[in-house]
DNA sequence: GTTTAGCACTCGCTAAGTGAGAGTGCTAAC
DNA sequence: GTTAGCACTCTCACTTAGCGAGTGCTAAAC
């Protein structure tokens, strides 16, 4: 869409209006506030073809004029300037990164929050996939009871896996401590996608003596250990930012993006949808979710090494302040970045 | 506080009304509505007592009456009839329970979900201290890189920490199996209480060589590994439930109270804080935390053996359906330890 | 003594009406 | 192309009025 530099000016200036106030913007408010040197009558024929173009728009005659959703996209495409975070903001992020303890759980957790301390609207992060290139470093099988068995897996990512599965005949730790042997010759340092038929029969031949329980645990190898802690999957917070907003003053609302929220699945889905951006901002009606059409998020993805393993955003109005969230996102996941690195 | 035979009728009828309508109930209702077999004016005679004895109040003249906190706490304590759950219920419960895998986490997180649905109202539970009379089932080490190294320690109550941590020189796979295998013959089958001075000094002589390090490890369990892990320290569901809730159509109110819950701390506290009771019910201003002074909240303590390791709770408006939600709770409570029983 | 009918009274809720204010689009002049 | 002027529109806040629900009190009935 081309516009020349006036309107771009003055949708510039109906959108920075509209995000720091939540108020309909008029043309006498933009010729006096901001600097166009023009008189209102010209704004506003200005604004009459915003609106044909479907940048702006009129929540009801003799109102100001809002942004539209398209109006946010072109903003957001084409004059925002991000915001830089200051120094103070990055050494407080960094400093308090660090003095997190060195688990990805951990540090994701540290993320969401500062995520969301920052911005002030909601924050969100999943690990997804990173089962995916993943190498194996442990295996450990532990006697829990007599007929239990914990089966405890570690990665090179500092995920941990574990698990309880209930074996038929009794086994002893001296067994599972050799069987946990074997495993670990054959298994660790591969990849979780190498285990492999070939590989698995071999496994057999070596233990067949307890073939009664490798298949359960094997089983979890294939399954990708798929819905096994699921706990530290999402990471969510920050969601009372967003209820501050006046475009949240209704609680059905409310509810319904809450319900949406707490179902894991869709967060996923949704944090995903744009994995393959290094940054994505989704606007308003750009959402599928039919809850989030009044909302944008903003998400970027992060790296272990090269293998992106999952993604972070921040959620909050389609009114929301762009250039700032960003800037906060796309540093706060090169930071991820770097620390995660170090855990490899 | 002594009520006649009819004083408590008309207070059961009044609160049994509020509960299911959310409005205040007239004297007039109750005569027709419930048999007492009298006039709307004795009603109102009656009501008039119970206003003075500060069981019910009025939200302004000519409204009807709304129970107070202290008439709900009356009817808890006197009037309320549990409804039991019926058997599909229960089997429902039992078959959701059962077809999750057998680690605590999982089980906490379905039993969440379970206590919010059957309820409608929004569910907690929080793990505490099941650290303490914990038994160490495992211990293990593994180099991530060469500086870094990750400790697992599994606990016979199925629960795994694992923690990474610098190393300030290099150490092999080797040595950590060699270092692992020893604090497993020490420490292993041991209290996590138990790991005292005099027994990490026995480490300490066998270890010599690898001191350099082994002050962190030791380091971990004199901290009871207190901060490791603690995303799953607290599970939060349902919310969107109580937002549904008349007495929730104020959003500062719910940013208020949601903001409040997201901080895991408070969180822990307000469930712990009648841990000694095996079912408790909080109702409105006997909440310590300003922001839950117009919620209940019942809490019950489960078990694993016969330690007390956490609590479950619905946290709902003061307009509780009571009845429902102490059978629930009570129920899963039972279920759980049943559960969890079978893990040790 | 207890219960009830009757009645005046109170108060919140809703709907309707009003005026102010903000902002527009259009027209005509600059 | 820009601007001043103006009639017009629509929301918002405020007021008013009427209705309905429910009460408390009194006096009569049981």
């Amino acid at each position: 869409m081309e516009l020349n530099e006036r309107k771009k000016k003055v949708l510039l200036a109906i959108i920075r209006d509209y995000i720091s106030t939540a108020e309909p913007v008029g043309s006498r408010t933009i010729s006096k506030k901001y600097e166009l040197g023009v008189s209102p009558a010209t704004i506003r024929n200005e604004m009459a073809d915003l609106e044909e173009s479907g940048l702006i728009e009129q929540p009801h005659t003799s109102a100001g004029r809002i942004p539209s959703d398209l109006g946010y996209r072109y903003y957001v495409d084409y004059l925002m300037q991000k915001e830089e975070l200051t120094d103070a903001q990055k050494k407080v992020i960094w400093e308090k990164i660090k003095n997190t303890s060195l688990e990805i759980d951990s540090i994701l957790r540290c993320a969401g929050q500062l995520l969301s301390d920052l911005t002030d609207y909601a924050a969100m992060i999943t690990v997804q996939s990173i089962k995916e290139k993943s190498v194996i470093k442990h295996i450990q099988l532990i006697s829990m009871t007599p007929e239990l068995v914990m089966v405890v897996v570690v990665l090179d990512t500092g995920a941990v896996y574990h698990r309880i599965i209930k074996v038929p005949e009794t086994v002893t730790q001296e067994e599972l401590n050799h069987v946990s042997f074997v495993l670990n010759s054959k298994l660790s340092k591969l990849d979780l996608e190498y285990v492999k038929p070939t590989l698995i029969k071999d496994i057999y031949m070596e233990l067949s003596r307890y073939k009664f329980f490798l298949d359960f645990i094997l089983d979890l190898f294939q399954q990708g250990m798929s819905d096994s802690n699921k706990a530290s999957r999402v990471y969510m917070g920050g969601i009372y930012n967003i209820l501050g907003q006046p475009e949240f003053r209704d609680v059905e609302r409310v509810r319904a993006l809450l319900e949406l929220l707490e179902k894991e699945e869709i967060l996923t889905k949704i944090l995903m949808e744009n994995q393959n951006k290094e940054l994505s901002v989704r606007i308003g009606v750009e959402n599928t979710e039919e809850q989030m059409k009044e909302c944008s998020i903003v998400t970027a993805t992060y790296y272990l090494g090269d293998k992106a393993i999952g993604t972070i955003g921040v959620l909050g109005p389609t009114r929301m302040e762009y250039a700032k969230v960003v800037a906060v996102v796309e540093h706060l996941a090169s930071v991820l970045n770097t620390v995660l690195s170090k855990l490899k």
